[in-house]
DNA sequence: ATAGACATGTAAGGGGTTACATGATTTA
DNA sequence: TAAATCATGTAACCCCTTACATGTCTAT
């Protein structure tokens, strides 16, 4: 028995269908909506990689026809695609990567004037606490989801955890940009 | 008159060379030691890069004889090289983009037996909490560097705040980490 | 002598984003 | 009737990592 071996972006695919069956479409808009903040992936990636996905048995699909729209290719994971995401989800993580403009921008902020640097902080700062109340309807959301028992235990506890790390990585990020500002403010007056 | 236009990782480089004249090699250590929390690059990336900069009058070099090794190429930022570096990081920054195997597993744990997620996690937290440890050995040293008189005040502040970012993002990992054992736990009796 | 750190580069291949191509349905 | 959303897919290109190629110096 051979062991399918994916990437992770594909197994991030696969995890979106194994939540809940979903069409191609709906996983690109999974992705762009509640998983963006750890792993993305665009059209270009999504519908390949469920057609191959399909040939090696790991999703099956069904066409269904839309609300509206044109028909729908809905795919469901099977048992053989359970146990490839299952296998790779129970071994240790490799280290996140983050390729973060904010922070190469900031090694030159000790070379800026402090009011541009005041500003721009508070301009990211903004932008990060509009993520977070974001994130944070999207979690009362998922609350109301499971009391209506619209969703199960096991897709709820996934859900939950990828929620509460992007609200843990904005609240943080706030205190970053807050912590900056004290920073270049406590260096003014020695100019 | 043209506007250099580099993209992040290029600028990342030339922030490097900001922060003090380094060779290629150094600037390679300094991604993997001090910059890969936020942004990385090879000697596939940085060589060229620097090559290129000199041919567009960014940054220039001398050719030093090594305490111990071959002869090194020690790059400088030009005037133009500052000019360009700080018109770009005075422009509000887009976007954290970061691919977290982790949470892409972390989908997957409400399909995996308690046990086996808590030992998961455990493991997870402690290489955050080393990873943690590392950053504050460098800010420690950071400092020191600075009392010493060994970095300007302009490079200290850049530096200090990508590392005030790293141990702020490994802070908040771990604290994820222990919520997620929280959530996995007070579930296990229910089964 | 041999391993490991120091040092500079090139080349190839794989991964991932973006743009393109097409079309149905609903709402303003 | 035009725009927005729903829907499926392909193709090209760019980026970036990884492996390759070469060589010096120091310490064991």
């Amino acid at each position: 028995m051979r062991r399918t071996i994916l990437q992770m972006v594909e197994y991030a695919i696969l995890s979106s269908v194994a939540l809940g069956p979903k069409s191609g479409y709906d996983v690109a808009g999974w992705f762009e909506r509640v998983a963006s903040h750890f792993c993305s992936a665009g059209y270009g990636r999504v519908y390949p990689a469920l057609g191959r996905f399909e040939e090696e048995g790991l999703v099956v699909h069904e066409t269904l026809p839309s609300e509206r729209g044109p028909e729908r290719k809905v795919y469901s994971i099977t048992g053989k695609g359970k146990e490839a995401l299952l296998a790779w989800s129970g071994e240790p993580a490799s280290e996140p990567k983050t390729r973060d403009e904010q922070l190469v921008k900031a090694l030159s902020y000790g070379f800026l004037p402090p009011e541009t640097v005041l500003e721009l902080l508070r301009v990211a700062r903004e932008l990060h606490a509009e993520k977070l109340a974001y994130f944070r309807r999207l979690e009362r959301g998922l609350e109301k989801q499971r009391a209506d028992g619209g969703i199960s235990d096991d897709a709820y506890i996934g859900t939950r955890l990828t929620l509460m790390r992007g609200i843990g990585v904005k609240e943080s990020y706030i205190k970053w940009c807050e912590e900056a500002s004290t920073l270049v403010t406590s260096r003014e007056p020695l100019r």
